[in-house]
DNA sequence: AAACTTGGACTACAAATGTAATCAAAATAA
DNA sequence: TTATTTTGATTACATTTGTAGTCCAAGTTT
């Protein structure tokens, strides 16, 4: 029984670490502690093993630049976060992707931008389904 | 410096115990094992340890019935899957709801049920916000 | 060239988590 | 009433996670 493709488990820290990754890649284990700096104050060997533990989870990959690496993403955010919104919907609303929205309104508030947003969305879908 | 109701970390697993209960309860041990039974494959020990841990960390209590406990949430769904909402969103979509929906729109395919919510959801907002 | 710095590899270690097993007291059955 | 079962409490133990520290080789400085 081969293991295939099993989803690697991206923890909490290890995600801040890909998250900047995401924003501008590739860049060196410096560049990545220095921009983690100003939302965490993470000693610079927790980013290294952070970083470490992700390529071994095959979730960043690197090349090697003289003496450093060069870290660069192997997962898309998008794929990651459509991955994760829908499994979070099924896990908390069934998979009813309008309870969730009405909890958020009812939490946060909502901007007319984003509800200008969702009715672009909902245009959107009703053109494809008529 | 006191502790003001620092957020209890749910587990996985912690998870879905709770959940159980959250569609019913209280109920004993043996009813979360048994309507666990049909979703997991746990044994009834991990279950134990399970609602030991819950109540620890004050997210179930009891009420001792003779011999057994009768278990049940101190949270209530609402409040949590809120609270939920809201940091997933804003760790994944910087806080706007409406790529979060694309993205879910994407993976999944709403139905004509989700959008007619959504559209509820929205009209509601038009209304208190003219 | 010798000393110093730097970067990744490897090691460390406590807390949380998944997953049970053991123990002791109470309830039940024989 | 003695044996058995059941229930929560306690203990166990490997893995993951958060958070670094140490080691060693390559690069840099004096």
């Amino acid at each position: 029984m081969s293991k295939i493709s099993d989803k690697p488990e991206i923890s909490n820290a290890e995600f801040e670490v890909l998250d900047v990754l995401w924003d501008d890649h590739p860049a060196t284990s410096n560049e990545v502690i220095a921009r983690l700096n100003d939302k965490k104050d993470w000693h610079e060997k927790t980013v290294k093993t952070l970083l470490g533990r992700l390529v071994k989870k095959e979730v960043l990959g690197f090349e090697k630049q003289q003496r450093q690496y060069l870290y660069y993403p192997l997962i898309a955010k998008e794929d990651y976060t459509k991955k994760e919104t829908t499994s979070f919907v099924s896990r908390l609303f069934k998979g009813k992707i309008a309870p969730m929205v009405a909890g958020f309104a009812n939490q946060n508030s909502l901007s007319k931008q984003d509800v200008d947003e969702l009715k672009a969305l909902i245009k959107k879908w009703e053109e494809n389904n008529d």
